[in-house]
DNA sequence: CTTTAAGTAAACAGGTCGGTGTACATATCA
DNA sequence: TGATATGTACACCGACCTGTTTACTTAAAG
């Protein structure tokens, strides 16, 4: 069913794990190609420098959020719960656009801008399900429990306290309470 | 009245200021020793590796905050307008400690525990205010207060707007709203 | 005056990096 | 069959990295 992964996938692939989990400027060019089973003249084939490597690494990262229409508040929380998930597993090495940002250093550099694409589409999405909720400022609410989730990212490279993770859940719920208006807090019925 | 500082000081003075705003792994010794004025010899006399000057470095940013009479709420909700102030400056490059860890990967590396120790300290010191204001689970929101900070900290690398310090600031009061009993929250009279 | 400590300048050692050049193998398709 | 595209294997380049060595200069202390 599955066809073998062309070259370019495997090169991906390759890039994705080394340079996530080992970082970007740690990890060479060789040693990705030696763990995609290519050669280096292929990989220089497929993405032309160092560089395009790693926005292609980002850009293929840039995983959209499935629509859903369980209620906008599960929705919210959940996201909260995938971060506690993602903080217990091992390879765990934070938010993948603000480390590239960070080991690249430069500001010009293509990974900044897919990091800022990446991080407005995060905001616009909690801003989307706030304003189904009728929360007040969903514009402010989506930068603070974006705000909560970075937090929790970043923490968590320090130190992989889970316990983090629901702390910050914690605190997402106490913000919905108080911005989403009584009227729309009716109890969900079991279904 | 300013001694000429000492060749030890002005290396760390240097060393400080390139990785912070170039990354620790984008700046070389030589490029250390040439800012500082001194040659490699003479930095190797005072710090036996670029390690050793790395965990230097950490260490002298591990600034204890100084303690203050100010109320308890206005201390933590000034830690943000800190953030806020740190944003606009053109060479803010998010947390050091998270940065450090990010660029060197190993969690052996001196530069983990470091971290791990400073970010404790922080979480310390809003409990520490948290317990005085009576809020219930100091323990709990000191985590969300520092994931908070944490958060601004993380999406300041990718966007410097500080609108987001703004926004976690009024998250930061909506929390301590929700935590401290009403008893404790009696007008405070100018004086 | 001489000794000793601490500094400079510059070359060097051994290694890794990103990236290229060359020669050879394989597979597809006209 | 033979042309073309795509792959491999591997040596090679220049640049830069951490860290060391050598030889020379200062400056203060006994």
């Amino acid at each position: 069913m599955y066809k073998t992964p062309s070259p370019a996938e495997r090169i991906l692939a390759a890039a994705d794990k080394l340079f996530y989990t080992k970082g970007i400027r740690a990890v060479g060019v060789d040693t990705i190609a030696a763990e995609a089973g290519v050669s280096k003249r292929t990989l220089y084939n497929h993405y032309p420098s160092k560089d395009a490597l790693i926005a292609a690494y980002l850009t293929a990262r840039f995983k959209h959020i499935a629509p859903s229409d369980a209620p906008a508040r599960e929705q919210i929380l959940g996201a909260y719960d995938r971060l506690e998930r993602m903080l217990v597993d091992g390879s765990f090495r934070g938010c993948p656009y603000v480390n590239a940002v960070t080991e690249l250093g430069d500001p010009r550099h293509a990974a900044a801008k897919i990091s800022i694409q990446f991080k407005e589409q995060r905001r616009l999405w909690y801003r989307a399900l706030l304003e189904r909720i009728g929360a007040k400022d969903p514009d402010a609410l989506a930068t603070q429990l974006q705000v909560l989730a970075e937090g929790v990212l970043a923490a968590g490279i320090v130190r992989g306290d889970p316990a983090v993770a629901r702390s910050a859940r914690a605190a997402a719920e106490v913000l919905l309470d108080a911005a989403v208006p009584r009227s729309a807090r009716r109890k969900r019925r079991a279904s």
